[in-house]
RNA sequence: GGUGCCUUAGCUCAGUUGGUAGAGCAAUGGACUGAAAAUCCAUGUGUCCCUGGUUCGAUUCCUGGAGGCACCA
């Protein structure tokens, strides 16, 4: 027998987290999160997590399960979350995926090409050196270089885009275009897509009063704290970063609070975008818990 | 009540010495295989407040009106 992963995802503030704990309660299992920014204890109110008492009755994996002060990535979710699903498959023949980050939810499920190596801090920081003193160009000639190929194709103006490239040229001696074929690895469990999404009014709606019960919830007060780690990677998120500029005195709360949304909006958007290409997403409206369970039940062997 | 200024994109405004318009922000679409709530790309948006006049032609000049702001009474 095949077990089951199921995945619930869908833009923020859709409602995949109310539906995930009555999904997991009606097949008494667990959840797995594949969200990039609620795998870290420090991050509280901004990230929206379920609560502990929601927490309580189901078992969740992946939330506050790292610190800010860790280096963490798609590469150590997808080796912990295939090791945790081993351990979990054990017991159950079903398990839920839920979360927004698109690359995490697709590492886990199909995985990275063979050979394609992680990041190196050492050559990070050499990269980050340089496009600081030399500015783009340097970066652009330098994968023009290792991989003409992959030159051709990318956005030449992105310089994360371009590091990346060229790390994976350095650390491999070989064309980054060469080893990311887009291969899937072979998983030993099936999988079973679901994304959910609303009208796009409702949607909104949705995300600029839960930025309102953010901040009811102290928002700020958590933001304050964490100031001194400002830089650090996980803080690059989403209601943390238009804070700290407000606590820099560069914009008011009134801005801050403004861009919050905007800025959660267009990240709905950009998940919309990344979910909407991949063909094996069935759709539903959060609210049609039946034909949600009906489907999955479907899907169980 | 009088005088002056204003009315142009969803918002804030620029502009046309008369040839039907543009910038920022917002919005929309997209890319994205180890930084992904990150990063990057592309794209419009219009009764130029209404009315009449002058003119080949008015959003632009003139008359009248409506709304707003400021000052004076």
């Amino acid at each position: 027998m095949i077990p089951l992963l199921v995945v619930i995802t869908g833009p923020t503030a859709v409602g995949k987290t109310e539906l995930c704990l009555q999904l997991a309660q009606h097949f008494n299992t667990s959840i797995l999160s594949a969200d990039s920014r609620q795998f870290y204890k420090e991050l509280l109110i901004g990230t929206a997590k379920p609560t502990c008492n929601e927490m309580q009755n189901i078992q969740h994996y992946f939330i506050n399960s790292h610190s800010i002060e860790d280096v963490y990535n798609v590469n150590d979710f997808e080796k912990e979350a295939l090791a945790l699903l081993d351990k979990l498959f054990l017991k159950k023949n079903i398990v839920i995926l839920t979360g927004g980050s698109g690359l995490y939810i697709d590492a886990l499920c199909e995985g990275f090409d063979d050979n394609l190596p992680g990041s190196d801090e050492n050559i990070r920081q050499e990269l980050k050196e340089l496009y600081q003193k030399h500015g783009i160009q340097v970066l652009q000639e330098k994968l023009k270089q290792l991989d003409p190929e992959f030159y051709k194709e990318v956005d030449l103006t992105n310089v994360k885009r371009l590091q990346r490239a060229i790390e994976v040229c350095v650390l491999t001696e070989k064309k980054y275009s060469e080893i990311r074929q887009g291969n899937k690895q072979n998983r030993n469990f099936k999988v079973l897509k679901i994304g959910l999404n609303r009208d796009r009014k409702e949607l909104f709606d949705r995300i600029n009063q839960r930025v309102d019960t953010m901040f009811s919830n102290g928002l700020l007060d958590e933001v304050k704290s964490l100031l001194s780690h400002k830089h650090k990677n996980a803080l690059k998120t989403v209601g943390y970063t238009e804070l700290f500029d407000f606590l820099d005195g560069k914009i008011t709360l009134e801005e801050a609070t403004e861009k919050i949304k905007v800025n959660t909006r267009r990240y709905a958007k950009r998940q919309l975008a990344w979910f909407n290409k991949n063909e094996e997403y069935q759709w539903f409206h959060p609210n049609d818990i039946n034909e949600i369970t009906n489907y999955i039940a479907l899907n169980i062997n």
